[in-house]
DNA sequence: GCACTATAGTGCGCAATGCGCATAAATGGG
DNA sequence: CCCATTTATGCGCATTGCGCACTATAGTGC
């Protein structure tokens, strides 16, 4: 396979191109999919068709796809995988009652997310319930980490030049508020750092404020960032730094203790 | 590679090994498995240490997983290949509006689940709530599906044959009312057939009923079930049926028009 | 109903790719 | 500092996957 073409990168030697092609194959079913036929797979994965053909069995095969009547669909099998990140990074149910805790204790809503550049995502959260239902964990939505107090506690847990890096490409604006240039963001991030959390007045959406503070493991990187967000009626970004965050701060502490 | 070793699957010739294996390596951080060496890998998904080594660094140069210090852990961007599933069925955010319009009308929370036995996975949720916050989507928790109304809504649309192959486990008991029996459930699945919707009444938690209905796609399968559960002290599974269960089939109808 | 097009499925020869041993380097514990 | 353990690399072999070309099948227009 040409791996000197222009624009591709250098594959190391010890790259399996064909795992790389499968999971080209899954990322094919994009938002809107629907159920596909064999060429649409191939061409949205950019393979050839006998190649999609054998991937997609394999799928099939393993219970992450289906096919019926010559289009194939992928089977909630998949999520399992993303069930492997979280389990493995010990964001799974085990933090929840920590998390609920915290919820009934502020009246708040409060979620856990992580970094996946430019976005954060939800892994877990936790209402303000009346009811002891078991929520368990959630997942997947997703927000500009530029424009959350979630993504400025887990920017600042990011290496300084990985940091720099991600910032190079222009942010968008949701508010007035929203700070989108690349200094004063690292100005922003730098002081999160310092403080060791985050609160943002409107910088999404205007009248709402969130608060955030970073989840470390045993070994103080830090996995996650737990965070919530208020309306601005009910509490100001002022309220939120002195009666929300010093109960987020112990409840991280918390969920440390429970990540090996 | 020894394809017929007892108790292994005969493969199709169209069986891509390699990726298979990979998968396979990424389910190797499975819960609480936290940073694994190459060897803890290996070991976990039965492979050869050269073998799993290839396979992360194919993982790794895609940005699926990361190492430091000689130990590998999976990276937040696997949560996309969960996104390739849920956006492909096309129960991505643009269910989100229908699903908080019924949670505010109900004055309960509401939740779209899938089928992925023995478990219905939770892919969005709506919270009956005083603010307009995007909660986008909420994926992963999962519930039993023979004690849910979900559950039985989704296995009604399984194929007979299937229903009753899952059947042949045995199924934990929850409280006395669970069914756990093959034969009740097989009736009870059909009734809820007929009827077009699910009503359980305690059989999950003593003093919570749920309710669920099918939301099918433009060709008529069925995709996903949509459900509430309630506190009994609240509304009772009469209730549910009388005042819920028909806003729910029309929210499920809406829901069916946005799906291709 | 028939020709025509497009897409799915199969066969097969080639060789590149991935395998897995065995060796070298590196780490860490006692 | 040495030994045990784990990681990283090398390399020859053949298996595995590739991708062309061919056939089968389904869907369309007339």
């Amino acid at each position: 396979m040409s791996t000197d073409a222009a624009g591709e990168e250098i594959r190391s030697r010890g790259f399996v191109t064909s795992f790389a092609r499968g999971l080209d194959v899954i990322g094919a079913f994009g938002p809107g999919a629907g159920r596909l036929t064999l060429s649409e797979v191939a061409s949205r994965a950019g393979l050839d068709r006998a190649v999609a053909r054998r991937l997609l069995m394999t799928l099939v095969e393993l219970g992450f796809a289906e096919s019926e009547s010559r289009r194939f669909a992928l089977t909630p099998q998949v999520l399992r995988l993303a069930q492997a990140y979280l389990g493995g990074a010990g964001l799974d149910r085990r933090m929840q009652p920590a998390l609920e805790a915290l919820a009934n204790r502020l009246g708040e809503s409060v979620s856990l997310s992580v970094l996946d550049w430019p976005d954060i995502v939800n892994v877990a959260r936790a209402e303000a319930a009346d009811r002891p239902f078991r929520h368990a964990l959630t997942v997947s939505a997703r927000m500009p980490a530029h424009a959350t107090a979630s993504g400025r506690v887990l920017m600042a847990a990011l290496p300084a030049d990985v940091a720099r890096a991600h910032l190079a490409a222009p942010l968008p604006r949701y508010t007035p508020r929203t700070v989108t240039e690349s200094d004063a963001l690292m100005r922003a991030v730098a002081a999160c750092r310092d403080a060791g959390f985050a609160v943002l007045d409107g910088e999404l959406e205007e009248g709402f404020a969130s608060a955030a503070v970073p989840v470390a493991d045993a070994t103080g990187r830090v996995v996650a960032a737990l965070a919530t967000s208020s309306h601005a009626g009910r509490r100001d970004a002022a309220a939120l730094r002195a009666e929300v965050v010093p109960a987020m701060l112990a409840t991280a502490r918390e969920m440390s203790a429970l990540l090996v």
